[in-house]
DNA sequence: CACAATTAAGTTGTGCACAATCGAATCACC
DNA sequence: GGTGATTCGATTGTGCACAACTTAATTGTG
């Protein structure tokens, strides 16, 4: 019943594992990735937060004000993930986009009250979050250097084939 | 450590490091999973798939002509991802969806040919990814295992935490 | 000063993820 | 055999990611 019928005759012999492995982790990758969607989506439901937009905030709170470009370098988005993102933000109340009198092409987002306030709120989510993972801290630190080295190598990887 | 200017009272022993290192892993696996998909994009051109898609052919080319649920069974995606996907790569020439005889509430999909035949052009993709990751195959198999445990975990703390 | 090049946001269009909902087919149970 | 529950898929609506383009402000150079 798990056998349907294999219309092809490639044996598995032709596929050595290290082929098959990288759809394992695109995989395992993607899959990781929706997962952790997923829990966010429901420990910041009370916060009226997507997960994208929890990052925006968290930058927000540790760095304080901020232009769009530089959000965007934090976050590695462009103005066109940012720009509608930022605008949802501002319709529930928690920022307010003001253009810069020095450089009037750049947009401050700054907090406003309910959304510095909503940070006490927020206080819980790291804990939850980390909780869920079901991981203790030095694995997590592990697993995240192992992530940012991916990252990076496959930045570097992609500017270099779109390239050549 | 605080290089920025703390506005807030909050003394940095008040935010131990695993509160921050949740921000740290959310970034990561976030950044992480956007950078897979900008090698795919950029490998995957040349055969007309988007990342998604690539990982529906895989399934198909590996376990034959699927049922819709299935295929959102193998890939975790349920019919409002993969209903118009499917008919992306049906417009593409690729699949065709037949509903089933059997049970009428069912939609197969089928390789065409010309799906089947894209199969070869595609052999060379996975070697590229495995190169654009930097990592040898021992090491992608590792994190590969950490993140389907991370996954399991999640999806389970999802649960848990939506029901209770 | 004039004008080309650059930069910051915003807009448009395509595609993915997922919740909620619907219609049709099937199944279970009386 | 009829009726209620379940299953499959499709659709709708919201939000994110990103490429390509537009607009407006700024900078650099003659």
């Amino acid at each position: 019943m798990t056998a349907t019928t294999r219309t092809t005759d490639t044996p598995a012999a032709a596929e050595p594992d290290w082929l098959r492995l990288d759809r394992q982790i695109c995989f395992s990758l993607h899959a990781a990735s929706r997962a952790f969607n997923g829990v966010y989506r429901v420990v910041l439901k009370d916060l009226g937060l997507t997960y994208p937009q929890y990052l925006v905030m968290l930058v927000l709170w540790e760095r304080g004000d901020l232009p769009v470009k530089q959000l965007g370098e934090h976050l590695r988005l462009d103005s066109g993930t940012l720009s509608p993102l930022v605008k949802r933000l501002e319709a529930a109340g928690l920022v307010r986009r003001e253009r810069s009198a020095e450089d009037e092409r750049s947009v401050r987002v700054r907090l406003t009250g309910e959304g510095t306030t909503l940070r006490e709120r927020a206080r819980e989510v790291p804990r939850r979050i980390v909780a869920a993972t079901g991981f203790d801290p030095a694995e997590i630190a592990d697993l995240r250097d192992r992530l940012d080295q991916l990252t990076d190598t496959l930045d570097a990887a992609a500017v270099a084939a779109a390239a050549g």
